[in-house]
RNA sequence: ACUCGAGUGGUGGAAUUGGUAGACACGCAAGACUUAAAAUCUUGUGUCCAUUAGGACGUGCGGGUUCAAGUCCCGCCUCGAGUACCA
């Protein structure tokens, strides 16, 4: 084989690795471990675009690049394969989604007949190192046996402020039987102090139910995001704008029993752990605002004639001498309780107003400030003053107590309020101006507020906190913005909660007995009374039953991959979710790559569990994922193609005969070059410009006339007599199939067979040559734009698709897709596979290298190295390229040399890597071989190519030898013929030497 | 509005700690091979001026620091991403 037969070398050593089990990982104690993981994809049934296997290229050569160094590498891969799309098509077509998440996995036929080469040869025929032994699907009962095992581990925990820890349930149910809950501090629902004995009174029922304050999954009414299209609640991270972010539906606020998982126990850890993980600053920040950590003051307000308090939370207590009113939430618990006889109708109607509302209209009608007056009055706790007490739609029920003391001076929102109901807006800071608008910002000096006078905001509100405390109304407070993550979905493709309830108490599922299996249902939809679609399933059903019932929600998406990284260690083990040894041995996740668009979902609840199973002393560290790097999204480009519009006169007086006679007109369209200057008529034009105007003019003019000559046989003479086709100077782009094109030129026949009413279409091409134009935007199937890896593997090879992908600019960069391009990384394989070769003939030479070669390969060594080493991967492969450039200059084919490029390729280029070491006579794959070592003395000259500048402007080159004194140079410099002739006479002011850098003369 | 990120040839991008801006590739142009096309190879290719020699300008815009700025500092503009009544 003398040519690059790049079918033929990858089809053996896939083969081969397969065979071989070249990347079948066992744990080695005595060596240094290296994990590197892909975020795990979820297994769509319309297959991989190129932009799906970039981060997969990425995390394949950086494995590989750490195997050849010597580490350990776990490197696995698997798939999120519980999920709503699975489920909406089971909905659509009564598939059971095990069977198309199978085939989707798998290959095979979809219901509707398409073949569907699945998700696991697509990835296989792009060479990647995953050792597929450990393969985990989190829909395989086997894994989420270990899923559920783990929910009920935190169902059985709660959270110890004081050592500020998850504990064991036990050891919280110890301390209730031996001194009740007064000196328990632990996070969760406030709840009165029982002592002992009481505990010890209650029956199994009671003490289950104060538990659940504690538990760190717990089951309470909450108020949730509920999405009636998709018939389930959604976490706060899978709403966007006010819609669900699968499909984009209505969520409204609902009250519902359900499970939640206390993530807010570990919000200070969270934002802490930050400091030590490796990701992007975006992404951290991300984190940050979703945690919302803010400090402030927690202050009750007595309710006039009551003996009811409200309780606000502020950040800004300092200005609370300039509260004139107060404003709770329409939820608020507290609003029918202090709502006067006399607003009691006002209130309601409120409220039901503000319950109607979805998330979004809530949220778009920020402008609209909307309220009333309950009609009850709140004391001020240092003035003694009544204030009024509102409710509003611009306090959330869900952040703080849901309720606020209003500044109106202070913040703008409270002004608006108060401006808008006509309430006061007293002054509290000295020489602000607040008559236009409240005045937020912390440096002004406080007035009228009694012993605050005089201070700055960071002193005042130490000083408020202090004197709440002292006088007992409040303390100082952090909140966080975090909510408790709701964990049921009322969906059946999930994994089932091990929970059944006897006489409505929920207990779990005893471990021997897991996992509890996913039951066969009738249909994938809720019942008739709006149970979750597992109340379908009658006893029998289940394979695991007890109580009255099982639990009828299923766990959300993000269950699975919380802990899959675990698992990964130890996928087959039936014992525990993974052996404690393994665990410490492969530890956290070195290096994590995935999309961005996990921030705070994903993301965030993995390092939740991560903690959670480090608390309770399952595995011995809190971070999963050590350094994250978010790849950017590979764009289409689309092509468009420019469709001419036109008159006929006949608009106004014979509409339906217009619309006849465009319908027989076959589509014009017009090249890319000519409709840009179809549009821009404004302004004056270049001569060349001017000449094709002229040029598409007169092709206009033929067309003009052909077509209206056509119609002249085919409507009545008397219409025809009115009928004048006139092209318009607008046209209207269309999108055209990428496959159409090549380098922007239509395949004109192609696309005449695209589409039926193209058959006959007129094209206003330029030389024969119909230009199309382009725009950059997200692979779409709509937008034709989509192109796909197959078809590339195909035609170049994964080696060369790899390095493309790689070689198109930095992972994390949003790039577009460019085919074009791939021609050039082509033929740089093409190239040095011929550095192999001589006539046709694979030959090398034995004997020593060149100076010169050595130089070439250690430079390449040096910076492939340093390049990997930072993570940029571009930069690899033109640096391969000229060193494969170089060496062909050189007519290098030393063995020796040709060798170590070999494995300094083979991360990119596995199989032709594979396939030329083995030529050069090795029998082990190449993913055996020790990275090359660098050898500086290498690449020592002894004479390096100054640029000599004058005032910083680079101006001629001279060699000089490296061993020359800074002194030296300078004369040499200064000496030389050309230096004369810039310092024009003058006498150099200073001179610059930076040895083996560069020389700058200042005149 | 706020937070973060990014603006470099016709295009993707390189320049790692301030030290030759535009590596490497695409595209384009010219040439070689060919009956022709494709493929391949060679040469050129930031812009402007100049026949050449050479010169001027040049990393979004305006300032500054420095012998020297794509890189550092200040102000602004544009684009992208995220968040959005968070008290």
């Amino acid at each position: 084989m003398s040519y690059y037969d790049h079918k033929e070398i990858e089809k053996k050593w896939r083969e081969y690795w397969a065979e071989n089990q070249t990347y079948k990982v066992e744990e080695d104690y005595n060596k240094e471990k290296f994990y590197v993981l892909d975020m795990f994809p979820y297994p769509s049934g319309a297959g991989l675009h190129v932009g799906h296997p970039l981060g997969y290229i990425a995390s394949d050569v950086y494995a590989r690049y750490k195997k050849a160094l010597g580490f350990n590498v776990l490197h696995p891969m698997g798939y999120d394969s519980f999920g709503l799309p699975a489920e909406q098509y089971a909905i659509q077509t009564g598939q059971h989604p095990a069977v198309t998440t199978k085939t989707n996995i798998e290959g095979g036929v979809d219901k509707a007949g398409n073949q569907i080469s699945g998700y696991r040869s697509q990835l296989d025929q792009m060479g990647f190192s995953f050792d597929w032994s450990r393969e985990v699907r989190t829909s395989d009962p086997k894994y989420y046996k270990w899923t559920q095992w783990i929910f009920k581990e935190i169902f059985n925990s709660w959270y110890n402020n004081d050592t500020n820890k998850a504990e064991s349930i036990d050891t919280l149910v110890d301390r209730f039987e031996t001194e009740g809950n007064a000196n328990v501090n632990a996070v969760g629902e406030q709840v009165a102090v029982f002592s002992a004995e009481e505990w010890n009174s209650w029956d199994v029922a009671q003490q289950r139910e104060m538990l659940m304050n504690y538990r760190l999954a717990y089951l309470a009414d909450s108020w949730v995001n509920w999405c009636p299209a998709l018939g389930t609640v959604l976490a706060n991270d899978e709403v966007k704008d006010g819609v669900s972010e699968r499909g984009g539906h209505p969520v409204e606020q609902k009250l519902m029993r359900q499970w939640s998982m206390r993530i807010t126990a570990y919000a200070d850890r969270l934002l802490n752990g930050l400091d030590e993980i490796d990701f992007t600053d975006s992404l951290k920040e991300q984190q940050r605002n979703w945690i919302g950590k803010s400090k402030g003051a927690s202050v009750f307000f007595d309710v006039a004639d009551s003996d009811k308090k409200v309780e606000v939370f502020t950040t800004r207590p300092d200005t609370i001498f300039g509260v004139t009113f107060m404003v709770l939430a329409p939820e608020n618990e507290l609003v029918d309780e202090i709502t006067t006889a006399e607003y009691k109708d006002a209130i309601a109607a409120y409220k039901q107003k503000a319950a109607l509302k979805t998330e979004r209209d809530r949220q778009a009608n920020v402008k609209d400030i909307t309220g009333q007056f309950t009609g009850a009055y709140a004391i001020h706790p240092f003035t003694g003053d009544k204030v009024q007490i509102w409710i509003g739609e611009y306090v959330l029920a869900g952040y703080g107590t849901g309720a606020v003391m209003a500044v109106p001076a202070g913040d703008q929102r409270d002004y608006d309020f108060a401006k808008h109901f006509g309430i006061d807006i007293p002054n509290i800071f000295e020489g602000v101006d607040i008559s236009e608008a409240a005045y937020a910002e912390k440096d002004a000096v406080l007035s009228n507020s009694d012993f605050l006078n005089g201070l700055d905001a960071k002193t005042g509100i130490e000083k408020a906190i202090e004197e709440i405390e002292k006088r007992g109304f409040g303390k100082g407070k952090i909140n966080f913005r975090l909510r408790d993550a709701i964990f049921s979905r009322q969906r059946y493709w999930g994994e089932p909660f091990p929970v059944f309830y006897k006489d409505d108490v929920p207990y779990l599922i005893e471990d021997a007995l897991l996992p509890v299996t996913l039951p066969e249902v009738d249909k994938y939809l809720p019942t008739e009374d709006g149970e979750p679609p597992l109340a379908r399933a009658n006893e029998e059903d289940w394979e695991v039953f007890a109580g009255d019932r099982m639990e009828y929600n299923t766990m959300p998406g993000w269950a699975g991959s919380s802990w899959y990284f675990l698992r990964y260690m130890d996928p087959h083990n039936e014992e525990v979710f993974a052996d404690k040894k393994k665990l410490d041995y492969w530890n956290q996740v070195d290096l994590y790559i995935g999309g961005a668009e996990h921030a705070t979902g994903h993301l965030l609840y993995s390092r939740f569990w991560t903690k959670f199973l480090c608390d309770r002393g399952y595995i011995s560290f809190e971070e999963p994922f050590k350094k994250l790097i978010n790849q950017g999204m590979i764009l289409g480009r689309s092509s468009f193609v420019y469709r001419m519009l036109f008159n006929t006169n006949l608009e106004e007086t014979n509409p339906d005969m217009d619309r006849y006679i465009r319908s027989i007109i076959s589509p014009i369209f017009v090249s890319y070059n000519y409709k840009r200057l179809l549009v821009s008529n404004t302004g004056k034009l270049s001569d060349p410009d001017q000449l094709k105007k002229g040029e598409l003019d007169a092709k206009m003019f033929k067309i003009e006339d052909d077509v209206q000559n056509e119609i002249k046989g085919r409507v009545n003479p008397e219409i025809y007599s009115n009928f004048k086709f006139r092209f318009s100077n607008f046209t209207s782009p269309n999108h055209v199939d990428i496959s159409l094109v090549d380098n922007d030129v239509l395949n004109q026949e192609l696309f005449k067979k695209w589409r039926p009413e193209y058959e006959n279409c007129r094209f206003i091409d330029e030389d024969g040559k119909y230009i199309c134009g382009n725009e950059v935007e997200k692979m779409s199937k709509s937008k034709y734009n989509v192109q796909t890896p197959d078809e590339l593997v195909e035609k170049f090879g994964a080696d060369t698709l790899r390095c493309y992908e790689m070689f198109l600019g930095p992972l994390e960069q949003f790039k577009p897709w460019d085919v074009k391009g791939i021609n050039g990384v082509n033929n740089f394989l093409k190239k040095l596979w011929r550095l192999f070769f001589t006539d046709d003939v694979f030959a090398v030479s034995e004997g020593d290298p060149s100076k010169e070669n050595l130089k070439t390969l250690h430079k390449t060594i040096k910076k492939v190295s340093e390049d990997l080493n930072r993570y940029s991967f571009n930069t690899v492969v033109s640096t391969m390229m000229i060193a494969v450039n170089e060496l062909n200059e050189q007519n290098c084919n030393n063995k020796h040399i040709l060798e170590n490029l070999v494995i300094l390729l083979a991360p990119y280029a596995p199989h032709i890597a594979e396939e030329l070491w083995s030529k050069l006579g090795h029998n082990e794959s190449v993913t055996k071989a020790a990275w090359p070592t660098f050898d500086p003395a290498m690449l020592v000259e002894n004479s390096f190519e100054y640029p000599v500048s004058f005032n910083g402007k680079m101006r001629f080159k001279i060699e000089l030898p490296t061993d020359l004194s800074k002194e030296e140079v300078e004369k040499e410099v200064l000496a030389a013929e050309k230096t004369a002739q810039y310092l024009e006479g003058k006498t150099p002011k200073k001179v610059i030497v930076v040895p083996k850098k560069i020389v700058n003369v200042v005149v």
